[in-house]
DNA sequence: ATAGTGTTTCGATAATTTTCGAATCACTTA
DNA sequence: TAAGTGATTCGAAAATTATCGAAACACTAT
C-alpha cells in the first residue's frame, strides 16, 4: 500500500465523486438513485463509491434491496496541512518547547515581536531560515523583502541571522549556513 | 475553467508533488535542486511546480540564476469540508438562525439535548433526516440504530420524526416524506 | 552583444484513471 | 427453493496524467 493521504486526496479529486459527496451531504442515497441523478451507469457510481469507502469518506449499510451510502462526517474535518505535511521528527522535549515558542511568537503567519531571549530568538530565526534556499546567493534587498513579510523591523532580523551564524554575509551577498556540513 | 477545488485537490493528490511539498516545507528550493533530490528530470519537476503554482499552493521568485519556490502556507489551513462541500443555498436570515440552532445542539457530531421548542426541534430533526434516503423503506430497528448515533433517547427522536410529519410509518415501515412533491 | 546559466515549453510515450456493458454476486421476497 | 431485485466485479475502450529529451526561453555576467 502506498500513502494513505494520497489515496484519500485522489478519492476527493474527481468531479464525479465531488458530485456524489455533495448529494450525500444533503441526503443519504443508494447506487441506482445516484446513477439516475448523475446520468451515469450504476457500475460507474459503484466504482466511485467503493473508492471513497476504501479511504473512509463514506460508509454503506444495507436496507432491504438497497445499500445506503452515507458521508462519514468526521473524515471531512481535517486540514490539508495535517494531511499533506509530514512532521518527520518525533516530538521530543526539545521539539515540544520549540513548538510552544513558535506558537507564541507567530500569529497569522507574522511575527508578533522579536524574542529578546537568545534561545527563543534562535528558534524563531531558524524557522525564518526555511524561507531561504541553501546554496543560493541572496542580495541584501532580497533578504530584507522576505524578512519584511514577518516583521517590520526586518533590519534587526537580518542582522541577527548573521549574528546567530545562520547566514553568512560576503560583499552584500547573503547565504544560508549549512549546519550539517560533514567537514 | 472547471472547479477550483478539484484543481487544487488534483494538485495535491500525487506522490511526487507531495514529496516536493514536504521538501519545501523544510526549506525553500529551486528546480534543479529538487530534481537532483528526487532523481527526476528538471522538466518533470517544473511540470509539477507549475501545476501547484496555478492553484496557489506554491509561489516563485527569481534570485539570480535560480527561481526559488516557496510553500504558500495559507493555502494549507483549509479543511476538506470547506473545500469540498458546497453550501448551495445563500445564507439568508432563516439559514443563519438554522445554523445557530444546529451549532448549539450538536457537539462532536452528537446531539447534546433534544430541543424542547418546536421550531428548534424541527430544525434538528430535519438535519437528522439527511441520514435517511428518500424512497427507501426502513424498519423500526434501522431507524432506531441511525438515530441512536446522535442521542440515547432515540425513541423520542423516532416518535418526533412522525409527529413532525418528516417520516411516515406504515406497518413498522418508516419512510422519508418528500416535501417537494409537486402534487 | 555574447556565452553561459537555469527554467520552461513542446512532442511523444508510458502509466494511470474513468467509463460502461455484460456477467456475476448478494440478498429479499414469494 | 426459485425468481427478482439492486450491487459489484470484470474486461476493454476512452480519456487523462506523468515523465523526459530536445528545443526554446529568460536572465546573468563577462
Amino acid at each position: 500500500m502506498k500513502n494513505a493521504a494520497i489515496e484519500l486526496l485522489k478519492a476527493l479529486s474527481d468531479g464525479t465523486r465531488l458530485d456524489i459527496i455533495n448529494i450525500l451531504a444533503k441526503q443519504d442515497s443508494y447506487v441506482e438513485q445516484l446513477a439516475a441523478t448523475l446520468s451515469l451507469a450504476p457500475a460507474t457510481v459503484c466504482y466511485h463509491l467503493k473508492k471513497m469507502e476504501q479511504v473512509g469518506l463514506v460508509t454503506s449499510a444495507r436496507s432491504q434491496f438497497y445499500i445506503i451510502y452515507s458521508l462519514n462526517q468526521k473524515a471531512f474535518d481535517r486540514t490539508l496541512r495535517e494531511l499533506v505535511i509530514c512532521p518527520a521528527r518525533v516530538p521530543d522535549a526539545d521539539e515540544k518547547y520549540r513548538r510552544e515558542v513558535l506558537e507564541h511568537f507567530f500569529r497569522y503567519g507574522k511575527l508578533t515581536t522579536i524574542p529578546v531571549q537568545r534561545k527563543k530568538r534562535e528558534i524563531v530565526l531558524q524557522k525564518l531560515l526555511e524561507r531561504f534556499a541553501v546554496g543560493i546567493d541572496y542580495t541584501e534587498r532580497e533578504v530584507s523583502e522576505i524578512l519584511a513579510e514577518y516583521h517590520e523591523d526586518y533590519c534587526t532580523l537580518r542582522r541577527e541571522m548573521i549574528a546567530c551564524g545562520l547566514m553568512t554575509r560576503d560583499h552584500e551577498i547573503y547565504r544560508v549556513v549549512q549546519k550539517d556540513d560533514k567537514t
